[in-house]
RNA sequence: GCGGGCGUAGCGAAACCUGGUUAUCGCGUCUCCCUGUCACGGAGAAGAUUGUGGGUUCAAAUCCCAUCGCCCGCGCCA
């Protein structure tokens, strides 16, 4: 007999079917024992009258979290007996024949409530336990809606999705990189990508045109609840356009997106919000403004651009940086500016960030594709020529083959999803998250590792050198 | 690096400020009873070095010092 998930029983009333899962909730009667089977589909009460089955004393000491196998056949409940709060709870199985593939000890904590209650730290120790509990399994089973929908969408309108590497070349500013040493070359390290950022340019000067990527990034700074040393963005590039024409793709995407999948959602406003980044500052002290008309309405979803960000500010040393990406472009009427590295302070960015709720979830640029200007902002930073040469010459020389305008954005997945979910924070819809300090309580990582493996990597550990 | 909060049975909490008999409660666990429950119910039981170390005191979960751990925020995060 072939196994049928839960979900599908309600149009098999009085058949005979066989049931996989797990016991989610016991209620012992003695001759009569009720057990809610869990599946992957849902939920279902399995009627069992120990005395009746062969291995009726064995069934008598199943419990929570056991695996089971249960044949048995499906009934209409009595109309008093029917249970209208459960999507199965017109229906019951009576159990034929029970076989237990696997006991379980007694979970570490109660996976029945949200899960709000538990710390952290042990919820995160036995993750795998954790993730059974409803509202974990509904967040990862959405996450996943969500990037299926985004694949689809793209795909549909000529985007490609193409990988590049994890392990790749440690870049000066922006976040600390995550290193990995080189055994082939010791003394030499790899750098995990906090973002695709100058491999999707590549890719334009490539020509695909089109590309995006459900991308996992790396970022070795500490956390926050929208936060983690690893995480996932949309990462999307477009040849031949303009400001316009990203803007109006993504916010496409997103509108298509939450109405399709969560038609229970409203969003605020369509089009979403444009405020320029000296609007944002002046009206609402920040650059991610949270717009809602009513912030307890958990549906309720306001976006909001933010656009003409400047390009460059002053660090604490008095130096020039970028404030977003040094890889964007000026607006086109400050292109003589940076040209001329004149009035710098101006000089605003065809950047564009998109915020939702109050936290950013996205951003992106028209990128500078002019070899001569973009050399023109590592001048601006005060890169000497040397040091342009050897961190993004690779870049300059890639746009001297003939790379057409390009521009595309970023989108925080974790975050977008956190946020859809009514999640407080990211973690919930991450299926295996780091601690607040970047740690994996349940594989122990980081760890130590052999010395065999050091000398292999030509690495010596100094000890107490924190 | 800085600031705030927390640490008491498997899980969640109370008692701490104002020291005092056997550290209380809920969930869970174990044993027994129960053929219509659905967070089943009933009777009983076990389970705690009060994070760790030290100090004050006749007496410390409680006061003091140190230390470790977790959470949140700031810094940081192209």
């Amino acid at each position: 007999m072939e196994r049928i998930l839960i979900k599908d029983l309600n149009e098999k009333v009085g058949e005979t079917v066989l049931l996989n899962g797990w016991v989610d909730v016991r209620r012992d009667h003695g001759k009569l024992i009720f057990i809610d089977l869990r599946d992957m589909s849902g939920k279902l009460q399995v009627v069992i009258i120990p005395k009746a089955l062969e291995n009726g004393e064995a069934i008598k000491a199943i419990r929570s979290e056991w695996v089971l196998e249960i044949e048995g056949e499906v009934k209409k409940r009595p109309e008093s007996m029917v249970n209208a709060e459960d999507p199965q709870g017109a229906i019951e199985v009576e159990a034929k024949k029970i076989n237990i593939l696997n006991e379980a000890n007694t979970p570490p904590f109660d996976i029945s409530a949200d899960g709000y209650e538990v710390g952290d730290d042990v919820r995160l120790k036995y993750r795998y336990v954790d993730l059974r509990r409803a509202r974990l399994n509904k967040n990862i089973v959405n996450r996943h809606k969500v990037i299926k929908f985004i694949r689809d969408y793209l795909d549909e309108r000529g985007f490609l999705e193409i990988e590049t590497p994890i392990l790749t070349k440690s870049t000066p500013e922006g976040a600390r990189d995550y290193v990995v040493p080189s055994r082939l070359h010791n003394g030499k390290f790899y750098a995990l990508p906090q973002s695709p950022q100058q491999y999707k340019q590549l890719l334009m000067a490539s020509g695909f045109e089109k590309y995006f990527q459900i991308a996992r990034c790396f970022r070795d700074e500490d956390t926050r609840g929208d936060r983690q040393p690893e995480f996932t963005q949309l990462d999307l590039e477009m040849s031949f356009v303009k400001e316009e024409d990203v803007i109006a793709l993504n916010e496409a995407l997103l509108i298509n997106l939450i109405q399709t999948l969560m038609p229970e959602k409203k969003i605020q406003q369509i089009p979403f919000l444009r405020v320029t980044y000296k609007e944002a500052m002046e009206k609402y002290g920040t650059d991610r403004p949270d717009l809602r008309e009513n912030k307890d309405d958990k549906n309720l979803l306001a976006f909001c651009w933010v656009i003409d960000f400047p390009f460059f500010e002053k660090t604490d040393e008095g130096k020039w940086t970028f404030t977003h990406n040094p890889f964007s472009a000026p607006k086109p009427e400050h292109m003589e500016k940076l040209m001329a590295k004149d009035d710098i302070a101006n000089i605003l960015a065809a950047q564009y960030d998109i915020a939702l709720n109050g936290f950013e979830i996205g951003g992106g640029s028209i990128r500078n594709h002019k070899p001569e200007a973009l050399k023109k902002v590592f001048e601006i930073m005060g890169f000497n020529e040397e040091s342009i040469t050897n961190n993004f010459g690779h870049m300059l020389e890639a746009f001297s083959y003939g790379i057409p305008p390009h521009g595309g954005i970023a989108w925080g997945l974790d975050r977008l999803v956190s946020i859809l979910q009514n999640e407080p924070n990211i973690r919930e819809v991450i299926a295996f998250p780091k601690t607040g300090d970047g740690r994996d309580f349940m594989m122990e990582a980081p760890s130590e590792i052999s010395s065999a493996q050091l000398k292999e990597l030509g690495i010596e550990i100094k000890k107490n050198s924190k």
